[in-house]
DNA sequence: CTGAAAGCGCTTACAG
DNA sequence: CTGAAAGCGCTTACAG
């Protein structure tokens, strides 16, 4: 929270600077080489091989019954557990899918990653979580991790990469499956996945519209699913020739929305309704507008994107557009499992649209 | 979210089901071969010892600079970029840390990873999330996970898994900062960092008593800080003669303080003030107070804990407790570089009390 | 049924 | 200044 204006915090504070307790120099702890299939091997008088055969399941299982047995005792005393990173390399393959958002403290990510990680765990692959931030700069780095060969897969939320670049960095095998925000001509080379941002934001739009708005600005920032949203806002107002306005914010975030709208109340505010881009930047934007005395929708309504939690819990409860992130999450990772797993009956470049509701509450 | 009930949803949805569209059968992408270090040699006539010298810029740099030079272009010509695999299998480190937290759609957690990705990022290591769902299975899957060697370091939070059974499961090198909720004594061998939960929630509900409630339920689960905050509760209440009442949780998310919220208002409801052992459970019983008919604070005040975003929006704005999720995560990535980077100036087994705040808005 | 051997791509002594 | 060699821990043909 990045707005104290509007809470009473009141500092109750016990020790403030995090300072150490205790820490008695014991012997370091036990630097225990961990237990490798050499070890089973020598503890068992078997080979290394018959080792990894055990305890892979190799079928069919070439190794004797009694042999099967020492071993997996063996492994089982030891304490044996497979280093990943050995095989990693030997099979080109790591198990894992990653999962790449611009922003994390964004509840819509959340969500979107929980999702993703459920469908992934059942497959057995572990998930890793890349926040770039939003950034250009951020956005390369998680490219040059892709490249390094981190995870088989990846979903990728992108604001400024887009796929020319995704695919010249992370060549190679790796399946890909990008968030986008509206239906891209399937390019036969990556799988995307979007909801009609701009038919999301022209209906919505079209419902403030209806309720007799004829000032409607949009608060907005033209990355990422911006640009769409933006494309929708007009297409509805033009529509009703009704002139569409901008107020630009510089990012997602509560704080952005709060901002900018704080900066256009100070002047002359002639708007009787904001749809934001996204939530976080209405609820900025509903705590300016408070601030400033203005009532809600009354004297001016507010729209929203995303249907975050928090979107239901405000007073007046958000008008907003949802999406089923966390299915999204959860089929993203299971067109990666079925590409990287499956007997490769599917190709790359297709497009899955997923659907969208309005939901209307008191806002607006 | 998964309360309907007050919200208005309106569906306008456009295509329902995800369906599929292009695709045309082109050529697999390259399946071209990631160059190593071997092919730049190759390419430029050099060793590969020599190729991995310079890409590694291992100083004093043996390699004449004309041969560097050639290398150096011939990479990237060639597109190279080292396999991490491979690099961690031989330096027996990843860098990568990893942040381990029961949920990441409590929005405290993001908070505390947002901090924790930042400290990692600075110091050139990367960060992997994992969300253990506050289950005792996924805390297991946790831990096998962490022995397999992903990460070099971990922060943790777990709910179930303790000390012991952490140190026995990770051994070797190492680096752990388990989250903990409370003061433990030293031991030696896993650095923590903690807010002292039972004062905070003491002092919390000592707020409440001098409002001059005397019917104070605690809406609590004993799983993780749950139990250190009920402990808070109860000597508070002891001290003030009144006796501690407790209204079951079995999750600590909205819908759970919701259900068992309205399950205690369907019957004789004595109380004039509910302390929640975190924002989330206070969002659910709140909103299943005023679904009841009661009026907050009037006829019911409401505290909860962590101060998440969405408790200074509602309305009433929440009384909570506020801790800097944020820089504790950043607190303790700083800590585990240290260790893992640092002329291993410091030993494990300390403690870190992070400060708390009460912050008193209009729910209570 | 079993083991010796090659190799995944890299780092790091070590010998010229 | 440079390269041959060993080895990280594993998988997987291949030969007995």
């Amino acid at each position: 929270m990045k707005n104290p204006k509007t809470s009473t915090p009141k500092a109750a504070a016990p020790p403030a600077a995090p300072a150490a307790t205790g820490g008695k120099p014991k012997p370091p702890r036990t630097p225990t080489r961990r237990p490798t299939q050499r070890d089973i091997a020598v503890a068992t008088g078997m080979s290394q091989t018959a080792v990894s055969l055990v305890l892979n399941r190799v079928e069919p299982c070439t190794v004797s019954e009694d042999a099967r047995q020492r071993i997996l005792q063996a492994a089982q005393r030891l304490g044996y557990v497979p280093n990943r990173m050995a095989r990693n390399l030997q099979s080109a393959r790591t198990h894992t899918l990653a999962c790449i958002v611009p922003d994390i403290t964004n509840p819509t990510y959340p969500a979107l990653i929980r999702g993703f990680q459920s469908a992934a765990d059942a497959a057995g692959y572990d998930t890793m979580i890349f926040d770039t931030d939003g950034t250009p700069e951020r956005e390369r780095r998680a490219l040059q991790w892709l490249a390094q060969g981190h995870v088989d897969g990846v979903l990728a939320t992108f604001f400024h990469v887009d796929e020319a670049e995704l695919l010249e960095t992370v060549r190679g095998g790796m399946a890909i499956v990008q968030v986008v925000s509206q239906a891209y001509k399937p390019s036969g080379e990556i799988d995307k996945v979007y909801i009609d941002n701009a038919a999301a934001a022209k209906a919505m739009t079209q419902v403030l519209i209806d309720k007799g708005h004829e000032r409607i600005a949009m608060l907005s920032c033209p990355m990422g699913p911006g640009a769409e949203r933006q494309r929708g806002f007009q297409a509805a107002m033009r529509k009703a020739r009704l002139s569409p306005c901008f107020i630009a914010v510089d990012d997602f975030t509560q704080a952005a929305g709060a901002r900018a709208m704080a900066a256009e109340l100070a002047g002359d505010f002639p708007y009787s309704a904001v749809f934001a881009a996204n939530d976080l930047l209405a609820i900025g934007a509903m705590a300016a507008l408070r601030t400033a005395g203005r009532r809600i929708p009354e004297d001016v309504a507010v729209a929203g994107f995303d249907d975050i939690p928090a979107a239901q819990l405000l007073l007046p409860a958000l008008t907003t557009v949802r999406r089923s992130e966390q299915a999204m999450g959860r089929f993203a990772a299971d067109l990666l499992i079925a590409r990287l797993d499956g007997p490769d009956a599917n190709r790359p470049g297709r497009g899955f649209e997923q659907p969208f509701q309005l939901v209307l509450r008191d806002s607006a």
